[in-house]
DNA sequence: CAAATTACCTAACAAATGTTAGGTAGGCTA
DNA sequence: TAGCCTACCTAACATTTGTTAGGTAATTTG
């Protein structure tokens, strides 16, 4: 019963363990959906036991939502620099769509609950998740910035418009993607390609 | 007190003030983050009296999905219906666009909510909605279709993919967007421009 | 004018919530 | 071996939750 290496079938273990049993339920059904008790559940312990890690709830929260942050954050970068420094807009972007839906889709409890819960968590909670958004922004403008003036990106259009459109579009999808229909990738070669290109037949790179 | 024109000072009446109130409420903090008193509150009368109109929480919830379905749907039907038989895709798809838009922004508590709680509330209530989901979303995939059979939309993506890609960027807006800083028309001009023609500068219809 | 209906109210219910206090069993250190 | 720390547990708390039962004043109907 005090095995550390597995209590009973598939919980796992410590702080950890409440995080991530916490990250799932709450992308599942919101923050005020979700139980301390039903954390404790998942996570294989009882519910009193959670504040020997954590102080609060919102704490648990607070780290989970920068937690997501941080995993799209990250990825991003990875595949944006593995790029040639002057990689054209279309590879770019095509790079970082992938790279945000795959933290997304794939490996994302913390992802998919940040942007599930985002809107209804306590204003402390939400200020305090504001510095890791804050700075995904800042670099993906800095990217667009960038890819404006020399990538072959449009120049009419503000950047913080294609930012958010582009990251409400790739956060939408978790809403509906199932991951046994399809993969993330092709997913991502279509999304990347109609954002690139457009709707509109003329336009089309390849029609 | 019992003055039915103005019981406080802007709370509404009956049945459908319940409905605002709660619509309202959802849209900012979650299906489980609402009480019936917080919702008796907003429309000015006591918890137990919701019950005089409704059978449960679940029943005003369910109503509220259908009505914000509805009027997207509604909206959407009058924006395209406006314009003639053999417009184009870029015609078409700017009205559809403007029209979701501004339902889901201007007067879009009931539009707002659906979104933002549709994923986290009971399976029941979810089950029931499904039916005016299907129904809008059966109406877009028309709409597609015959852009893409004669109307100059890109034939070389599934139909599926475009709606969803489309519906939730759209739907994502509600997210940030901020009435006071700028109108839902320029917003949507930016957003159907972006989609129809894509990001890349040897696309743009204006650049 | 009497009776019924409408639209609310008050007060209570059991259940669930976040949180706290105090206990305990096993491993580590001196 | 004694004492301490870690990581849990049990049991309770005050509050909030959805919901119900019974009452009441105003309005409408016969």
């Amino acid at each position: 019963m005090t095995d550390r290496t597995a209590t009973s079938e598939k919980s796992e273990v410590g702080r950890q363990g409440i995080l991530n049993a916490a990250a799932l339920l709450f992308r599942q059904h919101g923050y005020s959906g979700v139980s301390l008790r039903a954390v404790a559940q998942g996570a294989g312990i009882k519910a009193g036991s959670i504040y020997y890690h954590f102080a609060s709830k919102d704490e648990i929260v607070t780290e989970i939502l920068n937690a997501g942050i941080l995993a799209v954050h990250t990825e991003v970068i990875a595949a944006v620099d593995a790029l040639p420094a002057d990689a054209p807009a279309a590879t770019v972007i095509h790079a970082a769509v992938h790279g945000h839906l795959r933290s997304l889709l794939e490996h994302g409890d913390y992802t998919s609950a940040n942007v599930r819960i985002f809107g209804q968590v306590p204003e402390a909670v939400r200020d305090a998740n504001l510095v890791a958004r804050r700075s995904y922004e800042t670099y993906l403008d800095g990217l667009l910035t960038d890819l404006q003036a020399d990538g072959g990106l449009r120049k009419d259009i503000p950047i913080s418009r294609f930012r958010l459109m582009l990251i409400g579009a790739l956060n939408a999808t978790l809403e509906w993607f199932d991951p046994a229909k399809g993969g993330v990738d092709a997913l991502a070669d279509d999304y990347a390609d109609i954002l690139l290109n457009g709707l509109l037949a003329q336009n089309g790179a390849n029609r």
